[in-house]
RNA sequence: GUGAGUGUAGCUCAGCUGGUUAGAGCGCCUGUCUGUGGAACAGGAGGUCGAGGGUUCAAACCCCUUCACUCACCCCA
């Protein structure tokens, strides 16, 4: 009887990481993870189910129609897949007040879901890094925040790539100065965030196509398409409306953001102020950012910013907090389409594959293979019963750096041959000498 | 959720205005090479042409439905 074939099929938007992928992926998370840890953030992880009311109400309504639901058969509870690192965190944060002391800075690298229709660089399953400063109300902790950014980007080897910064305070002040209120609000947004993408008169046109009065698309206009260089940009946003108090609150909190950024260091080519810049969840209250790679555009990497009263909503206190998301899937197209990965990164973490002659010599290969293993070399021994050529192939097609031959001459002469695959390379080395000489040659 | 496009071997694709046994390159397997991979040469396996229905003497090709993927919008990492 033949067996029926199921399909194997994965769910729309997710996808499997077989080891090549595998080993790629960790290289990035692993960078990511030293730098995190060199600006002191510490490791948090949380369930990948929240009960469905931690998740409504926090996000916005088109954001929650994006919420997987996760139930099982007679389930008392309303569950739901986490939409991101942030809600979580801010419920951990109210949940262990008496635990956690603040300033709290705790990074997660973790899956979410999101039930979008999947693009390039959009999944439905993807991993975030989500680093945050929960209850630091000063600047320095939104320009840390943007330190870490660029560290980690520099350090993955990114060569361009820009942080905008924005202010939420600001956009309001927009609002204001052009005289938008309410629902209106927030389609002036819509349209303003666009400017990278459809340009000045793109924008205009959506504003008068949704209805905005001519006077006030063009005061709108004037801040949004002015020709200002980036590092004059605040200067002239002040000029136009720095007599609004909310855009003085503004101007003050990104200028001394800015000067917190020159204090540390981070290069001036990968920030820039841009009052175009908008970031759409509901919840952010201060200072946003967002980074774009010019080379291979695929979206934002990052998005972050400070949600002073989220946390609230679970603590009934609120607590200033600034923090960003990592899209590591983005990061990882990226690194991809750049070939960024260090070229001893390669399709396997075997480095001495143990070649078999025959039944023999087996014993033998197999007393060389935990030899091997006990001096910190990764090896892989062979398993099947095929001809030392077979064996080379598979090694080479796996990626293996290095080949150890033990036949009948070597066992006799207490000796074992190493061969390099990259050149071809063949060393001989007493068995004692096993384990270095077979690192010495893949170093070498 | 809205709109458009694509769907032929493991992968990338070809297949003229519908015509009989559906092709190529790469990959894979075998051999030349019974202690050695990457090259060359010779051979081989592998496809119900996404699925279902319809038109026709005849469909990979035309029509309908459906599914999947891609792109744009929306939104976002």
């Amino acid at each position: 009887m033949p067996q029926p074939k199921i399909q194997p099929r994965l769910p729309k938007g997710m996808r499997d990481f077989l080891p090549a992928d595998m080993i790629k992926r960790e290289y990035v998370f692993s960078i990511v993870r030293e730098v995190f840890h060199l600006f002191g953030f510490e490791p948090l992880q949380t369930p990948v189910l929240e009960l469905h009311e931690t998740l409504m109400g926090k996000y916005g309504e088109d954001a929650e129609k994006l919420i997987f639901n996760a139930q099982h058969p007679g389930g008392k509870e309303e569950l739901a897949l986490r939409y991101d690192l942030t809600v979580p965190l801010a419920r951990v944060v109210a949940q262990y007040q008496n635990e956690i002391s603040l300033p709290f800075r705790r990074y997660q690298l973790s899956p979410v879901w999101r039930a979008e229709r999947p693009q390039r660089g959009r999944y439905r399953e993807f991993y975030q890094c989500d680093a945050d400063i929960v209850g630091a109300a000063g600047m320095n902790a939104d320009a840390e925040i943007v330190a870490l950014i660029t560290t980690v980007l520099r350090r993955l080897g990114i060569p361009q790539f820009t942080v905008k910064i924005n202010n939420r305070k600001l956009l309001t002040a927009i609002g204001k100065y052009a005289g938008v209120e309410g629902d209106a609000l927030a389609n002036l947004y819509r349209s303003v965030d666009k400017f990278d993408k459809i340009g000045a008169d793109g924008v205009r046109e959506e504003l008068i196509q949704r209805g905005l009065p001519a006077n006030v698309t063009e005061r709108v206009m004037t801040l949004v398409a002015a020709q200002v260089a980036p590092a004059d940009r605040l200067d002239f946003v002040e000029d136009v409306m720095g007599s609004l108090p909310e855009a003085k609150v503004a101007i003050h909190e990104l200028r001394e953001l800015i000067a917190h950024l020159d204090t540390m260091g981070v290069p001036a080519e990968h920030r820039e102020f841009d009052q175009t810049m908008v970031r759409g969840l509901g919840y952010y209250t201060g200072p946003i950012f967002e980074t774009l790679i010019n080379e291979p555009n695929l979206g934002s990497v990052t998005g972050g910013g400070r949600y002073d009263d989220l946390v609230g909503l679970f603590r009934g206190e609120s607590l200033p907090t600034t923090g960003t998301a990592l899209g590591i899937e983005r990061i990882i197209d990226v690194m991809d389409i750049l070939n960024l990965y260090p070229p001893g990164i390669g399709g396997t973490v075997v480095e001495v594959f143990v070649a078999v002659f025959d039944e023999t010599t087996r014993s033998a290969s197999t007393a060389l293979a935990a030899e091997l293993r006990t001096g910190g070399v990764r090896t892989e021994l062979y398993m099947q019963d095929k001809s030392v050529g077979k064996q080379m192939a598979y090694a080479d097609k796996k990626g293996v750096p290095v080949v150890a031959l033990l036949g009948a001459d070597e066992i006799a002469a207490g000796v074992v041959k190493f061969k390099r695959l990259r050149d071809g390379v063949e060393i001989s080395a007493p068995r004692a000498e096993a384990a270095a000489q077979a690192r010495a040659l893949i170093k070498g």
